[in-house]
DNA sequence: TCTATTGGTTGGAGCGCTCTAATGCTGTAG
DNA sequence: CTACAGCATTAGAGCGCTCCAACCAATAGA
């Protein structure tokens, strides 16, 4: 239950303590006869070097921390894959914490990563207030994923919201849909630029927006078409503010006696592995997550070994992805 | 850019650094006037203490590894949520690594998370050789999730997937189904106690068991069902590997104009969010996965504090959850 | 022969903290 | 007036490591 140290390593293989750190570290300036005697003793003892006294001993640290505010999000899972595949072709460890989207919890989690001093930190759609990022961008590099931020000392990487919003109403346009009604993300991140996107792109092809307030979620998806059948003002076609609303949307539909896409085309947004599902097959507006992870790993990186100081903006163009819930009004021909 | 440490809080406070530290760890015997002063100072300088220096000098750590096989699995978000729970009651924190389901890839993350010297590990699901767990569990106290170990140093909690898969069968047979197969997960965890108690179960009823070789995945659960119609061997019920398998089976089914459940009944297994969808609302098996996590958490924290040193076994009970992809053959009455 | 140079090796200081033992300082009893 | 608690406070060693400067052959150049 105890782990040895350097100096067990030292003694064993008889040298000093300073010439097995240099072994460790995978020093040149070492003889072949040396660092084989220090490598077997190390393999003897099952001895590997403690990252935080090296990281103490050294004033630098190859970790890079992540704040994950929900883990029941696969949107991040892919966003993580990204991040730790620069991480780890650079030496670098990731070690992720989460925030469970409450801020007094993603403040805790902050405080927590900060407290092991690593080199960056990604926040991924966090919800702790500016004040807090912009505290915590004064001590280490700071980039933020899936939220935006006037703060000039952090980077940033998103998705363009408006740019998507309008690649899905000129799909629907394209298929001859005029009415098209939005059901929003409230408050949540992102939920504005899709909204502004979706109502601009109507308003450029000369027809009326309706943004119908609903959430994140299915459960809102479905509430939100009740509402609309209730009201008898239901559009050819819904674009939904993410998969996970536009799969309640849907259920809704079914629920009504409604065919989808025959009688209403319904377009998510995320394309998370839900909407890939065969059962699911919806069509909607893909991010590519993966990338944001590797430009926010990054751009940390930069800041860390390239010493870059002014603050960079990634915004990437999102694409559609047709699947089988959108069809002309009235139905596939 | 640089932090500052206990010797500027000092300073700054006109006290001692030994005085900080105790005034940080929340010490009774420090007189008010001292520590507000002290906690003013550090307000003042934005300090927080050095985790890692702290680790090191008190050759304690109040970290819990956590090591997730993979990310994009909605189940181990739940069960970190029941670590996460724990952990925080009594004052550790976690920080989390992935494995990518790869055991070079999770073996670094072990490597990586076992250099912060945490004062235990959780690891979900593992893919490593039993060896390397073995090996971790002589240095501290582990905890494996949804995977069985004969190590006797390690600490095990699980679902038992032969209960699961009965309970499964038996609802089935109450229905009145006779036919019914398994759509096996092959080598994936825990596909072995599901396959053993669907076909004990079958047996207890005097039945047939058919297993059908499938994975874990939608695509694979799509496969078998298109292979068992090919055959024209189609039974009046499945019972799936897990929900993603069953997933794909029912797109399947639909495909072949086939309805569920009406012809044919499905059953998944570990009520996933994805089987609560109201679109999807699979019959599942349900694992206490937040429970899982709770007691991962207690083990290895009955371990690091009460020195227990017996190994702890938990095999939870899986239960029945009811959606709309089960009834009678021949359809709903 | 003596001085540089080079490559390998080492002692020791110090990273930011905790912990033990010792210190100073009251206040009360002898 | 000394003695002795009892409490708040502090100096100093040390956690496992890195890093610097010093050191020590052994070789090269003059």
């Amino acid at each position: 239950m105890v782990r040895p140290t350097m100096e067990d390593v030292a003694l064993r293989a008889g040298v000093s303590r300073a010439l097995v750190s240099l072994v460790m570290r995978g020093s040149p300036k070492v003889s072949e006869l040396r660092r084989t005697a220090v490598l077997k003793a190390a393999e003897e003892l099952g001895y590997s070097p403690h990252a935080m006294a090296r990281s103490l001993a050294s004033r630098t640290s190859t970790v890079l921390g992540v704040m994950v505010s929900d883990l029941h999000n696969a949107f991040f899972a892919e966003v993580v894959d990204g991040i730790d595949e620069v991480a780890r072709e650079q030496g670098f460890d990731i070690i992720i914490n989460t925030g469970g989207r409450s801020p007094a919890r993603e403040r805790r989690a902050l405080e927590s990563l900060l407290s092991f001093r690593p080199a960056g930190l990604v926040l991924l759609s966090p919800v702790v207030p500016a004040t807090a990022i912009g505290k915590a961008a004064e001590q280490l590099p700071v980039v933020l994923v899936a939220r935006s931020s006037r703060v000039s000392t952090v980077d940033t990487v998103n998705d363009d919201g408006e740019t998507g919003a309008r690649l899905a109403v000129d799909h629907l346009v394209s298929l001859g849909h005029k009415h098209i009604a939005h059901l929003d993300g409230g408050e949540g991140s992102q939920a504005g630029p899709r909204r502004r996107g979706y109502v601009a792109a109507m308003e450029s092809h000369g027809l009326v927006p309706r943004v119908v307030s609903s959430e994140y979620t299915d459960a809102a998806g479905a509430r939100a078409i009740r509402g609309l059948i209730e009201d008898d003002a239901l559009p050819t076609a819904i674009l939904s503010c993410n998969d996970f609303n536009a799969v309640g949307a849907i259920s809704a539909l079914e629920d009504a006696g409604l065919r989808v896409p025959a009688d209403v085309s319904v377009v998510g947004y995320d394309n998370t592995s839900l909407a890939a599902l065969r059962h699911v097959s919806l069509t909607t507006i893909d991010q590519p997550r993966a990338e944001f992870g590797r430009l926010a790993a990054s751009a940390l990186l930069q800041r860390v070994r390239d010493g870059r100081t002014e603050p960079v903006r990634h915004l990437l163009n999102p694409s559609l992805v047709v699947r089988t819930t959108t069809a002309p009004p009235g139905g596939p021909r």
